[in-house]
DNA sequence: CGGCCCCCCTTAACGCTGTTAAGTGCATGG
DNA sequence: CCATGCACTTAACAGCGTTAAGGGGGGCCG
C-alpha cells in the first residue's frame, strides 16, 4: 500500500518498520509486510540489513534519535529536574509504538546519539562537585527503571492510546487475591493511574539519587551506597 | 535425549521448557524441541496449552514459584532489609535462565504466588504506619527496576555465567564515544562491575522510598510525591 | 559511442515455525 | 465387556527468516 519513492535506504526501512509496527506489534512484525508497505520484496531488505536484528536495533536507534529533540527542548536548571524530565521523554516516546520498550531494551543502538542527554546531564551533576562515576550511575538508574516501567505498562496497554488489556483489570485482580488483603489492595496501585505512578516512583529514585550519590559525593570522592558492603571502585 | 516418566503436566512442561531455554535461547526456543526433549511430539503440548504464549505464562510463573523460597529465607528486621533482599532474589533468579528477565517481563502469572512476599513486605511496610498506598508504590518500584536491570544485564551477558558480549566491552565503548568525555567514562560504569552497579542503585531506590513514601506517611496520610505534578494523560 | 561493472532489486526456494484437524490406543467406569 | 473420553499420534498448512541466483539500469572507462 505504500508508495515507490526512490530508492530505500536504512532509515526509510526503520520508519515504515516502526509504522508497520503500531499496526500489528512485535509479534507479528514480519519482514513481508514491512516490504510490502515499501512496495518491495522481502529480500531486498537484506541489501540494507544482514538480518531483522540489524533492522531492529535501527528502529531502536531511530527511536532514540525521536527522544532527541524532546531532550533538546528541556530546559532545566537543576540535574533533578533534568533526570526527570528525560525519564519522562524515555516512557512518552516509547509509549508511542506498540511493543516500544521490548524494541527499545536490550538492542544495540547503530549509533551513539545516547551520548547527547548523558553528556548533558553529566556537566550538570559534576557541576555540583560530584564524580562522573555517581553521575553515571544515577542515570543508569532512572532510565533502567522508565524502560522496566514501561514494560509493564505496555503489557496492560497493549496499544498506543489504547483501552487496557481485561485480564490486568484491577477490579479482577482484587478478586483473585483471597487470603492477601493488602497485596489484593496494591494491585490497584500498580496498574490504576499508570502517568501518577510514574511520576511517584520517578520522585523517589530522584531523591534517593540525591542522598545516596550526589550528597556524600560532595564530602567524599568514594561514596559508600551502605549495600551490601561493597565500596566504590 | 528426555526419559518418558508418564504423564504430561503443565509444570513438568515448564520446567523442561526453562532447561531448553537455557540451552537455546528465547528465540530459538520452539515448541518441537521442547516436545522432544519430554519423549513426545508437539501437539501434545496443545492438549496442556492452549498456545505458546500461554506455556511462557506458566515458565513466568514457574519463575516466580523458585523466587519464593530464597524469599522465604530472608530475615529482615526492617522494610528495608525485605525490600532490597527481594529485589536481589528476583535478579539472581532471573539471571540463572537464560533470557530469564525477557521472558519473566510482561507475562502474567497463571498462579498468584506472586502476593505471598508482596503481603508480608506491606505488612512490615504498614507496621511502621504507613499506607498500603506507598507501599505498593515502593515494592512496585524496587522490582520494576529490578527487572529492567535484569534486561539490560543480560543483553551483555546472553548466558548464564558466560562470558560478555564483545559489542558491549567497555574499552570499544568508550572508544566510539569520542566527542562524549564524560558519556565515554560512563560507558565504563554502565557495564563495568554489573553486581556492584545493581548495589549502589538499589541503595538509592530504597533511600528514596523511604525519603518520599515512607517518612512522608507517617506524618499525612496522603503523601505527597514532589514530583512534577503534572498527571497528564 | 560501446561495453562493462556494480548497485539494488527480483524470483524461487529452503528449512523451520506455531498451529489445526483427524485418528488411535489405553485406561477407566457402568 | 463394552463404551467413553483422556492423552497422545501423524499429517498437513500457512507463514516466517533467510539464501541463492539472476536481471535491469545508470554511471564510468576505453
Amino acid at each position: 500500500m505504500g508508495t515507490r519513492l526512490g530508492r530505500l535506504d536504512r532509515s526509510r526501512v526503520a520508519d515504515t518498520a516502526l509504522q508497520v509496527l503500531n499496526d500489528v506489534g512485535l509479534e507479528g512484525l514480519a519482514l513481508r509486510r514491512i516490504a510490502n508497505e515499501l512496495n518491495v520484496q522481502a529480500p531486498a531488505l537484506y541489501w540494507h540489513f544482514k538480518n531483522k536484528q540489524e533492522l531492529l536495533d535501527e528502529m531502536a536507534t531511530e527511536l532514540m534519535r525521536r527522544m532527541l529533540e524532546p531532550l533538546e527542548g528541556i530546559e532545566a536548571a537543576t540535574w533533578q529536574e533534568y533526570l526527570a524530565a528525560s525519564a519522562r521523554v524515555t516512557r512518552r516516546t516509547l509509549l508511542d509504538y506498540r511493543d516500544g520498550a521490548k524494541v527499545f531494551s536490550g538492542t544495540r543502538f547503530t549509533a551513539n546519539h545516547h551520548a547527547i542527554p548523558l553528556e548533558r546531564f553529566l556537566e550538570v551533576w559534576t557541576g555540583e562537585g560530584a564524580s562522573v562515576h555517581s553521575g553515571a550511575r544515577a542515570w543508569f538508574t532512572a532510565h533502567t527503571f522508565a524502560v522496566g516501567y514501561v514494560i509493564e505498562e505496555q503489557s496492560v496497554y497493549p496499544l498506543p492510546g489504547g483501552s487496557r488489556d481485561p485480564a490486568y483489570e484491577p477490579d479482577g485482580r482484587a478478586h483473585r487475591m483471597e487470603g492477601y488483603p493488602l497485596a489484593g489492595q496494591a494491585g490497584w496501585e500498580f496498574f490504576g493511574d499508570l502517568d501518577k505512578g510514574f511520576e511517584e516512583s520517578l520522585a523517589a529514585i530522584v531523591a534517593g539519587v540525591d542522598v545516596t550519590l550526589m550528597r556524600p559525593a560532595r564530602r567524599a570522592p568514594a561514596p559508600d551506597t551502605g549495600g551490601s558492603g561493597a565500596t566504590a571502585q
